[in-house]
DNA sequence: GCGTCCAGGTCTACC
DNA sequence: GGTAGACCTGGACGC
């Protein structure tokens, strides 16, 4: 089966694919040779399917369902908003591309349709694959979460697992998490946040929607366990809110080497450097330091 | 092959 | 508010 999700001007698939490191943790992947993505997602009523996407037009995306003749229409309207909000269809870039227009540094960023920066299609995801990119190798972080889905996910076809929900990690040990999943001294961090959602003690899918001011999302945000400033900045960026930086050291030697002949300084003159681009400043901070990924199809 | 050192963010205790 | 040390793992390095 498949559906066909229209895209707002300008829009690049592969761009957004690219825009950070998710496409390459699972449930989602990238078939290279048909340059498509494709994601396990879970539907209510406790379904899930495997999907491909890719971009066949410039104004639409293509959404193979596997084995998905027998969804009805609330499934596929479904399937479509999630799809719309991986992509971050329905936000507004125009005035970040005004401003891009502006500087010549960034004049390259609207006329590829970069800045969308690719989601998980829930919060709760998003914040455990952050908190285990935190103090360590990319490598590790992908052992962390092909673990997470592998031994707590559901397992779709064939090697295709769903991303675990937050009960199915809140029933589980802090040793179990320690071991099996290699989480390391993190484990407790990802335990209570999956046992504080499970117990809906807070709400974290609302922050896509908070009206709060963005320092107060931050200092909410902070409040999780096992999320300081580089994970809270990072996790804003995929709710939308572009005010904070999320400086790790990946970022920091780009930024060495970009505007400093390689010369290390503090993150206060990178804070200073970014302070011009005003609430946009995350994202221009962002496009900056991963510029030399858009010269390629695929950067990694 | 084994041991040691280091890098990578965040937390807690302490000043 | 700022700082030091602990947390855990994998990779690099020396032996």
């Amino acid at each position: 089966m498949k559906l066909l999700v229209d895209v707002p001007s300008g829009f690049n698939f592969l761009r957004t694919v690219y825009s950070h490191g998710w496409c390459s943790l699972p449930p989602f992947h990238v078939e290279k040779a048909s340059s498509q993505l494709q994601r396990v997602i879970e539907l209510s009523g406790g379904k899930s399917a495997v999907i491909r996407i890719c971009q066949p037009a410039r104004t639409r995306l293509a959404v193979e369902v596997a084995g998905g003749s027998a969804l009805g229409a609330a499934k596929r309207r479904e399937i479509v908003s999630q799809v719309r909000s991986c992509f971050r269809l329905d936000e507004d870039y125009s005035e970040f591309y005004r401003a891009a227009k502006s500087y010549p540094a960034f004049r390259w960023v609207p006329k590829i349709g970069a800045g969308r920066l690719l989601r998980a299609p829930t919060v709760f995801e998003d914040v455990v694959k952050m908190i285990c990119t935190t103090n360590c190798s990319w490598a590790l972080t992908e052992v962390m979460v092909v673990n997470l889905c592998k031994k707590l996910g559901v397992e779709v076809d064939e090697g295709k697992f769903t991303f675990p929900r937050p009960e199915t990690i809140a029933e589980n040990t802090e040793k179990f998490l320690r071991k099996e999943i290699r989480a390391g001294y993190r484990a407790p961090y990802l335990l209570e946040l999956s046992r504080r959602l499970a117990r809906n003690d807070f709400d974290a899918e609302s922050w896509r929607h908070s009206d709060l001011p963005t320092n107060e999302l931050y200092d909410l945000v902070r409040s999780v366990k096992g999320i300081g400033p580089y994970a809270a900045g990072n996790i804003l960026k995929l709710l939308g809110r572009y005010d904070y930086l999320g400086i790790d050291s990946w970022c920091r030697k780009q930024f060495f080497e970009i505007h400093k002949n390689g010369r290390r300084t503090s993150d206060r003159v990178i804070e200073n450097f970014y302070e011009r681009y005003g609430e946009w400043k995350g994202l221009f901070f962002w496009m900056d330091v991963t510029k030399d990924w858009y010269a390629r199809e695929f950067p990694f």
